[in-house]
DNA sequence: TATCCGTGGTG
DNA sequence: TCACCAAGGAT
């Protein structure tokens, strides 16, 4: 999208919007400095999610890991739990792995281009920008959901947000607005416009320091765009939670290193979807016991029929019914899984979902 | 390219 | 209850 903008307004509008910014940015603690240890890691866990939710693990996991080169020593357990209820926990062990590759590759000194940050794992087009942009002082575009909603206002751009190659028509746009002077504070400022005077919802363009250059509101089709084609609705998945108790204390089992909750500690679950009729607590008890291979063991089983606990992802929604069983301690050796006592659980990276389970069972009296 | 991957806030 | 959103990336 070629921009048909004079030098001179061209100028205007950096100058709107970085004099707003100057004035009115927001104090956030990744704001401090322009290191760019400090930059990944908070975009990095600013990715889907909100800055208020971000801000205090962005303070423990520093104080946990001050420096990048302490990142890529740790124990990817201890990162886990750094990175527990912060969600979409790929991210933790990218970042681990991006440290990682700037100590092994880099000699512990980030890269400045967008290019070559682009290589670095968990580092897409948006975070490889930020980092340049704000670290290095590159002129790269970063976009981000603020930059879309506030471009597409901008421009009245009707290309649907949600396909991955509509950020070509945005990059192109924004790569002729960018201040080279000041790049970084060009995309953080848009950035605090898009979750201010241009965010989503109720939002109030007449304020906004770029209302004469917004195409939409002096049209006032502000709330037309962006334009996003809708997401499918999460899919119901039934689960038994086997919640099995020994001397030892309770069975936890630790997720796959890939797709939902990985490498995260749970309750062991069983599929009911692919249980097919096992629905009986006879049948229950065998497919129980065949997981945790636990042949000649006892299993009292209890509260079968209680309410299930729900818990939504972006994709599913999970239906969890409690089965509590009673056991002898067995060997684990060979499974990724372990006897926690419950005073214990706090030391393992857990799901909000197992913390919402743990919950329904203290409210029951068990546990 | 479409789908997968968490959580908490909001109206 | 529900739909949508919030500084996206990997596959």
């Amino acid at each position: 999208m070629a921009l048909n903008w004079s030098e001179e307004k061209i100028a205007a509008f950096r100058k709107a919007l970085l004099d707003w910014y100057d004035q009115e940015k927001r104090d956030l603690p990744w704001r401090r400095d322009h290191d760019p240890y400090h930059i990944l890691l908070s975009e990095t866990m600013l990715q889907q999610t909100q800055v208020a939710t971000v801000i205090p693990y962005y303070n423990h996991f520093l104080q946990r890991f001050p420096t990048v080169a302490a990142l890529a020593q740790a124990p990817e357990d201890q990162v886990m739990k750094a990175w527990e209820g912060l969600g979409y926990y790929s991210r933790a062990r990218h970042l681990q792995q991006a440290a990682k590759q700037v100590v092994q590759d880099y000699g512990g000194e980030f890269p400045h281009t967008a290019a070559e940050l682009r290589q670095l794992s968990g580092i897409g087009p948006y975070t490889a920008g930020a980092i340049a942009s704000i670290a290095f002082n590159q002129p790269e575009p970063a976009i981000d959901g603020n930059a879309f909603r506030v471009f597409a206002r901008l421009f009245k751009i009707d290309a649907d947000i949600a396909k991955p190659q509509t950020r070509q028509v945005f990059d192109q746009l924004i790569r002729q607005l960018i201040d080279p002077q000041r790049p970084g504070d060009f995309n953080q400022a848009i950035m605090d416009l898009g979750s201010s005077y241009m965010r989503a919802k109720d939002p109030d363009p007449a304020h906004s320091p770029l209302a004469a250059f917004d195409q939409s509101y002096l049209s006032d089709t502000v709330l037309d765009y962006p334009v996003k084609s809708k997401k499918k609705k999460p899919v119901v998945v039934p689960y038994f939670a086997l919640v099995i108790h020994s001397p030892q204390g309770y069975l936890l089992v630790q997720r796959p290193r890939t797709g939902m909750l990985a490498d995260l500690w749970m309750f062991p679950l069983i599929d009911r979807s692919e249980l097919e009729a096992a629905l009986e607590v006879d049948q229950l008890i065998e497919a129980a016991a065949q997981f945790a291979a636990l042949s000649g063991v006892a299993l009292k089983f209890a509260d079968a029929g209680a309410k299930p606990v729900r818990h939504t992802f972006t994709h599913q929604q999970w239906q969890l019914t409690l089965v509590e069983a009673e056991s002898a301690a067995f060997d684990l050796a060979v499974l990724p899984a372990k006897w926690v006592k419950a005073a214990d659980f706090e030391k393992l990276a857990l799901p909000t979902v197992q913390k919402k389970l743990v919950a329904a069972l203290k409210a029951g009296g068990a546990l």
